[in-house]
DNA sequence: TAGGGTCCGGTAAGCGCTTACCGGTAAGCG
DNA sequence: CGCTTACCGGTAAGCGCTTACCGGACCCTA
């Protein structure tokens, strides 16, 4: 009864009960707010408690009651270099995952965090391995197979991203289809641009297919004219927009009037790109972006671009998840709304510039 | 022997051994590599986990044998608001958590991440339970006080950021004060500024008092006059730095030569905030960061700042932590060297000051 | 062919916690 | 005053895995 916290092995729960003179059960029920202790033997435990600052042991509890109250998130990191220069991609998917713990905290749930790297192998296992160690898993897109996250889902929940539904995991996703529409009929319809090109993201992503999609079905319809094909490749980050641009002024190729890109980053690139050769955003060349990132309406003009409700995204897939966690529940796919941010790269004037599509405000300044 | 994969209660060890026709030790060895299993027993035992589809409970293996392979990360989240606009002040924490997560994975550990809000109350308690869930604990700064960190000590390892140690935890850190020296002397010797104020971040960061200490001392020493006081008590974001400058040129103060923001956010308000006025930079003030986050050298003009080895901040604070969980070891304390990095925003000359990284699209641009 | 040494692989004992189940005590009632 | 009813709190059985320990099979040697 009198040899206290020696840093000795952890303590457990049979020792707050010897220290409170109660059984571990006790300690258990009170620890847990179950059944309906008395008041004498609540404090006894507490006081123990607090005295040798005992805490439980997670997988013990989880093991026991079959809840680890943890989740796992899973993405895929930069790529070439591991360490330099990740830059801003970081932002995207950080702003995801921090939506992800919010929502999470609010159930008193973690989230385990994990990158994968692009060249890392057997990824499957790895994702595998941390399915172990969670009551379920949000996936980014381009990550695994469909028919891998079938298996994956066979363990523990699954919900992704930015992909489709399968018939054991969820999705949720932003609505591309509208705000991809509401950009090129902005640009189309109310500037009357004739001739744009989409200058996509990474290939296999399933957010760009479909914003390339309806780009060029949208384009079209309206009668603008439309440059696609290999030259109009990017990668989702700077680098890789203003390549484009680069390569298509070296080979001498006259630049279209507006250039919708896959995403912020990428319009990033391309603007300076174009700043570089001297070529005026937005007089000469529009430039518009996707995503709405912080950085956005910092940039010189302020980006046009479609605000997705990134962190709100990670939110609701954590919530998706935890529908099926605790239930049968949880719909197997969720789509969130967009927003058409007009601001200066399209060619709309300074801050005066709203009216013409009334449902989409402006953010401005810093 | 043939009733497979039903989505059926989880499936164990024991459903593999079953179907292996072997037993559960077996079935753990070969899963783990220890003993030396026949290679017909390790065949046999392979197939059926991969025909199960089999993963190992994360908290049994924990609870068996004392290792979680699991380390947690805790930070506090921006402020007030939850959702929106949390800004580019993601970047520098998630630099580091990257960076711890990295380094995790060389060893086989995830990553539990975990924001506290500033106004979330008990976060002693939240976090002790955290604590119960991993091996190891690693806090960023301005998290609890040393008492509590102590306390927390006593259940896992903990491995503080920009703090100090205990006698009972670690700390890793940056070289703040050789970076500050360096940085003033740049401005009062090589530049010549005798006037210079520092922009503080948030009065309770240790960096930030570090900082601010050898700004003064250095300062003083070199012959400047230094400007202080609250007036000049910033946040480490930038609408901080902006509101600073705002009211001290609203109440028609005269500014110093050259400003040393606490961090590269607070000089990225700062010069939006200059700019807004008509101020030149550098010609006019001359603005420094600290921390040289990716947009520092996209600023207009590139910004002149102490380049922090931030993702190696994190992966050193898992390395100290790893060395502590495994063993005993694990030095009290690290110091990590930082690098003035000096581009234009402190009055040196365009181009030529910069042969530093050849591979990023060398940028402009707000 | 018998004895001794090697390997493998199985059995069973926990790891720290939750909780079903049950026995004891106290309160309520006839 | 004795019996029922309620209510607490203790005992013990797992949760799924690792591993110490031990027995059996096999091989080698004499």
């Amino acid at each position: 009864m009198a040899e206290p916290n020696k840093t000795k092995g952890t303590l457990t729960i049979y020792d707050v009960a010897h220290h409170a003179g109660v059984s571990i059960a006790s300690v258990s029920r009170v620890l847990n707010g179950q059944g309906s202790p008395r008041a004498e033997t609540r404090e006894r435990v507490m006081r123990a408690v607090r005295e040798l600052s005992f805490v439980p042991d997670g997988a013990a509890r989880a093991l026991s009651n079959g809840l680890k109250e943890v989740v796992a998130v899973v993405f895929r990191r930069g790529g070439e270099n591991e360490f330099q220069d990740e830059d801003e991609s970081l932002l995207f998917m950080d702003v995801i995952n921090r939506g992800v713990e919010v929502a999470a905290q609010r159930q008193g749930f973690d989230v385990l965090i994990s990158s994968v790297g692009i060249t890392d192998d057997n990824v499957a296992a790895r994702i595998a391995l941390i399915a172990g160690k969670v009551d379920g898993l949000i996936l980014h897109d381009r990550l695994l197979s469909a028919v891998a996250i079938a298996r994956l889902a066979g363990i523990v929940p699954v919900v992704t991203l930015a992909g489709s539904p399968t018939p054991s995991s969820m999705n949720v996703r932003c609505d591309n289809e509208t705000g991809m529409r509401a950009l090129v009929r902005h640009l189309v319809i109310d500037h009357g641009y004739r001739s744009v090109a989409y200058l996509s993201g990474t290939a296999d992503s399933p957010d760009n297919q479909a914003r390339a999609r309806v780009f060029e079905a949208e384009a079209t319809g309206s009668g603008a004219q439309v440059q696609v094909g290999p030259s109009w490749q990017g990668n989702y980050n700077a680098a890789g927009g203003a390549s484009v641009i680069t390569s298509l002024l070296d080979a001498g190729a006259e630049l279209p009037r507006a250039i919708v890109c896959a995403n912020d980053q990428t319009a990033l690139g391309v603007m300076h790109a174009l700043a570089r050769r001297g070529i005026k955003v937005p007089d000469e060349v529009a430039v518009t972006g996707f995503d709405d990132v912080p950085v956005a309406r910092h940039l010189h003009p302020p980006l046009t671009t479609v605000r997705q409700p990134i962190q709100e995204l990670g939110a609701t897939a954590f919530e998706v998840l935890y529908a099926r966690i605790s239930a049968a529940g949880g719909a197997p796919e969720v789509v969130l709304p967009v927003e058409l941010i007009v601001r200066q790269s399209c060619g709309c004037a300074g801050g005066a510039t709203l009216p013409r599509r009334p449902a989409s405000i402006a953010g401005h300044e810093i």
